[in-house]
DNA sequence: ATGTAC
């Protein structure tokens, strides 16, 4: 987009005073370059999140933004349910909690190089990948409500995982007020043989080197050192969420008018968030989230597996955290003099929790919430760190990852899958994955300058980076 | 993102 469409407040910030229907201005976090490669679509959408009922302060992009639907992707916006606010399924996104974790291994990249070959194997043995993938898990009608109800806590209970995995999860592993009897039978069975899968799309698991440490104090309190091996796995809620969210953006549709609602666009249907069809959503929508939590915690322990056959010891590779980064949470907030209570849409958006914060674990109130940040499959991914003043900035948000610089589209017709993974086994990153047209669709030329939005990250005060880490293993559904 | 369109 043009940046002369926009009011320039510093080189990393831009402003989009209210128009038309626009009920609140819109701020959007890139410099220059990344402005003019972000799609004029991201300001139309942008404008649009600005217009829905109830929307209360400002509404964000991140640096890392793209369009989505309904909602761009890297979009962060608060609603107020006392002044007629609206929660949007399109607005939290397809992918319900698709988000990040990272494991800390204890190891160091010179011990795990021999043997990268054989744990690249058997971690695409281990970790079912790819669209429609199946894993060995079947659950039946009763241990799918406890899995909607309890989330990675019910994971844990199952075996999947230890105990200590779950304070570092946000809220414990188990998102608070899920009604899985709204979860519908159709979404229940797309989920069916879906537990511990990775599914497809930006999806990965990628063993990853430490390559730099930027702030000491911070990589301490997260355990990072200079040369560590870590997981990180991205994924979400598979076939359920998604079933959740095409349930409920129709029945949105459906209403508005009942509601009295102009919607922008039908991609932004959404309802009130103090209407019956607003609280039934979040029960489901919540039910997904645990879906997601369950799901990461799955894939955790066969990480686990898959490391202590290759070492053939057992490896603890304890959670370093888990972030959600397509979520609506009802958080307080400062709305000019007074505080309230808000639902807080994040659609690719992390969120970001300032030191002291009263939800973070003990050993991170110092120095901040590890904000995961997912690059492409080439280039580095970051570890930040929340920072104090975030919240009257993004509502204590930063970006999610390295953001889409082309469609799908365009990528699968510049980048030739094979030619990828051919590259970037040069560059010493091995990639296992059932899907050649997948890695076309996900080849870092695809993905913005990651290194660029981390920039604008921490100079407009979202976050701020603790660890650069680059792949060495990336398995790609 | 997704049993890659009802």
């Amino acid at each position: 987009m043009r940046p002369d469409t926009l009011e320039r407040i510093s080189p990393w910030e831009w402003r989009l005073q209210p128009t038309g229907s626009m009920r609140v201005p819109g701020v959007i976090y890139a410099s220059e370059p990344l402005l003019r490669d972000m799609e004029e679509d991201v300001l139309i959408q942008l404008a649009g999140v600005a217009s829905l009922p109830g929307v209360t302060g400002t509404v964000y992009a991140m640096p890392d933004a793209h369009t989505g639907f309904g909602f761009p992707i890297g979009g962060v916006a608060a609603m107020d349910p006392d002044r007629g606010g609206v929660i949007s399924a399109g607005g939290v996104g397809y992918d319900i909690a698709c988000g990040v974790r990272v494991l800390l291994s204890g190891m160091h990249i010179d011990d795990l190089l021999p043997h990268q070959e054989t744990l690249a194997d058997a971690l695409f043995a281990t970790i079912p990948a790819g669209v429609g993938s199946t894993g060995a898990i079947r659950l039946n009608d009763d241990e799918t409500d406890a899995m909607l109800a309890r989330g990675a806590a019910w994971a844990v209970g199952r075996g999947w995982g230890r105990g200590d995995d779950l304070a570092h999860i946000e809220d414990h592993g188990t998102a608070p007020g899920a009604e899985p009897e709204l979860v519908s039978a159709e979404a229940r069975k797309r989920q069916r043989d879906e537990m511990g899968t990775l599914g497809s799309g930006n999806h990965y698991l990628e063993i990853q080197v430490v390559e730099d440490i930027i702030d000491a104090t911070a990589a301490e309190a997260f355990g990072l050192r200079l040369g560590d091996v870590l997981v990180a796995i991205h994924c979400g809620s598979r076939g359920l969420g998604h079933q959740v969210a095409t349930d409920y953006s129709k029945l949105m549709l459906a209403e508005a008018p009942k509601h009295k609602i102009t919607l922008p666009h039908r991609d932004l249907a959404c309802a009130p968030i103090r209407s019956e069809l607003g609280r039934r959503y979040l029960g489901a929508m919540r039910a997904g989230i645990n879906c997601a939590l369950a799901n990461r915690q799955i894939l955790t322990h066969l990480v686990r597996e898959a490391f202590e056959r290759v070492f053939r010891k057992s490896v603890a590779l304890p959670l370093l955290y888990d972030v959600a980064h397509n979520t609506c949470r009802e958080e307080e907030h400062r709305v000019g003099p007074v505080s309230r209570r808000l639902y807080v849409h994040r659609k690719g958006a992390t969120r970001a929790l300032p030191p002291g914060h009263p939800a973070l674990p003990a050993e991170f109130s110092k120095v901040g919430q590890p904000v995961l940040v997912g690059g492409s499959m080439g280039t580095a991914s970051y570890i930040l760190a929340g920072v104090a003043g975030s919240e009257g900035k993004s509502l204590s948000s930063a970006c999610h990852g390295a953001g889409r610089l082309m469609s799908r589209g365009e990528a699968k017709r510049r980048f030739q899958g094979r030619e990828v993974v051919g590259s970037l086994k040069r560059q010493g990153i091995l990639v296992r994955t059932p899907s050649f047209k997948g890695v076309a669709e996900e080849a870092p030329g695809a993905y913005k300058d990651v290194h660029m939005v981390i920039e604008v990250t921490q100079h407009a005060g979202l976050a701020r980076p603790v660890a650069k880490v680059r792949p060495v293993i990336n398995v790609k559904g």
